[in-house]
DNA sequence: CTGTTAGCGCGTTCAT
DNA sequence: ATGAACGCGCTAACAG
């Protein structure tokens, strides 16, 4: 028989209120901050609380509140700049200090069963990091969950992010003179949450510059499927430039350009996006756009403390643009 | 568009009891399968549940379970690919199944941090991926959570997936004739979960085969970082062959090695793990371990089912190795 | 001003 | 098949 086998059970404010010589009501006034007590009182609780390493039942405390303590980052199915986790790091400390507990969930194939975990932690917030639709942020919004916004793909095009960067791409791939456009997205849909904005981008600057609309290829990420994908488009002839979705993308019309034998950058341009250190690691060197997502981190910070009715000290509006375009070999 | 007024509370198991004509508790052992009903009740009491579409609570769940429905899995700070989401989607599925919610927490900086926040959902269960240590283990356990993978008995160093796969490396690096080994890790250390299994693994096989035991650098991600940590090792003239920890560490020393002049792979061998896309896309062709995840999500499926009582001994005894060789041009 | 009592919120379970 | 009580924290109302 192990003496150690013991179920710790947790104390409770009652526990707490024992210790100190007080009632349930007062360890939570005190603990909660509440009413004015002498410093006397205050000390016994928060040392009874102390030594007793007492912690709240987030579900007693869900349960009065009718929602609970947690922030869920929903996380679309793609890789974006292996930064991501130090986005979350930080999202995760910001929202510790203001008591909340984050959690992530990566958006999964269905769009409704993912709502719906989302929504079964009563999550006082829900931060979107680019899945959620119009409708699934008013439901959750319709639930008593603050949505706190990224890129929202149908707000007022000119404003989204992505819808810039298809622009920049394009400046940047014409740059060395006209050529042929072809925006190349992900083989796998589910797995591009951004690529429409950034076509649409590409289309309106197309289309206000007179220039024909770009064509959209999707491109596996291997050598045979990314080479007949190329094929096509370069029977043409004429000097084409790719702009891709993301640097990965890029590396796979890259190789596919070189087992075609064309020439980079005269007969063929590519551009990625996210600055991976790979693409920087690679002859030839990629072209491509580092995201920034400190402005993001920003807002989203800015939105977790008005949610503890913090003063909601907004930064100054426009700053530098939160994406740079990084010159390589391939444009 | 349907004008839904949409409900500012959601029903409870009062709400479906009025409907249903019957109790309280008689919904909770209906809805749980508790207990024999007539068909009759049981049907009223479901079909009840049904319109309302109600939910129980979790937080009141919680409450009177004393541990919540999460699972938490727990993923160390690494650069993943989507072969990481997939497995979290899997095992979402999985404990769906079960009635548990899947959350993700990345491990922070802070190992106690982190314990103490996993710690704070009161989770049924917590999937380890490689960050915890055996005293965070056991308190999650002693805490009531069920922490899997479960240890084994035949988990032995020498089972260790990643052991094996140091090993792994070594032959393939010097099947092409003798040459110094170097086994590049990340500079990031924390980044580097697996990296030291596999530094072990690989010493314990120049052990045995009478070699000299590899020394362990550490390379940024970067060209000169690399450059330079790669020049220490090949002052010395004979060819080399470096394990890398993974396919981008496997990039950048092979980036080093061309920007230094060597050729490979006669003067340098290099290979990777994880067989990323990027790596089967370059010139010359990683080599490189693809790692099979299905064991791992296998054990994981059999030890949820276990959490609801279903002995769920399905798995075989070990089939193929989880992981192959993929031969490049960099050995 | 300081602190307590009482009762709520929600699902589960024992005893009837 | 049910009433009542429980688990835990919060807070309105109230008493010293």
């Amino acid at each position: 028989m192990n003496s150690e086998l013991q179920q710790k059970k947790r104390p409770t404010s009652f526990d707490v209120a024992k210790r100190a010589g007080v009632s349930r009501a007062t360890v939570s006034h005190v603990l909660n901050g509440q009413g004015r007590f002498p410093d006397e009182t205050r000390k016994r609780v928060l040392e009874a609380a102390a030594e007793l390493q007492y912690t709240p039942s987030p579900a007693g405390r869900a349960l009065v509140r009718g929602r609970s303590d947690i922030v869920v980052v929903v996380i679309p199915y793609t890789t974006f700049g292996s930064n991501l986790q130090d986005l979350v790091d930080e999202i995760t400390v910001r929202a510790d200090k203001h008591g909340l507990s984050v959690v992530v969930r990566f958006a999964g194939p269905d769009p409704d069963k993912t709502l719906a975990a989302v929504q079964n932690f009563r999550p006082v917030a829900v931060v979107d990091l680019g899945v959620l639709g119009a409708e699934q942020r008013s439901s959750l919004e319709a639930s008593g969950a603050v949505v706190i916004p990224r890129l929202r793909p149908e707000d007022s095009l000119e404003n989204n992010p992505n819808f810039v960067i298809g622009q920049m791409m394009l400046e940047e791939l014409l740059s060395r003179g006209p050529r042929r456009i072809v925006f190349a997205a992900l083989l796998d849909e589910r797995s591009d949450p951004f690529g429409p904005a950034r076509y649409e981008g590409m289309k309106q600057w197309t289309n206000v510059h007179g220039l024909p609309t770009p064509d959209r290829i999707q491109v596996p990420l291997d050598l045979a499927g990314a080479q007949s994908a190329l094929q096509r488009e370069l029977s043409e002839g004429q000097p084409l430039g790719v702009a891709c979705y993301n640097d990965a993308v890029a590396m796979a019309v890259l190789a596919a350009g070189r087992e075609l034998g064309v020439s980079v950058p005269e007969q063929l341009s590519v551009m990625g996006v996210d600055a991976t250190a790979e693409g920087q690691l690679v002859t030839p060197r990629l072209t491509t756009i580092r995201i920034d997502n400190r402005p993001v981190m920003d807002r989203i910070a800015a939105d977790l403390a008005s949610l503890s009715g913090q003063a909601n000290r907004t930064s100054g509006a426009a700053e530098t643009l939160p994406f740079k375009p990084i010159s390589g070999e391939t444009t």
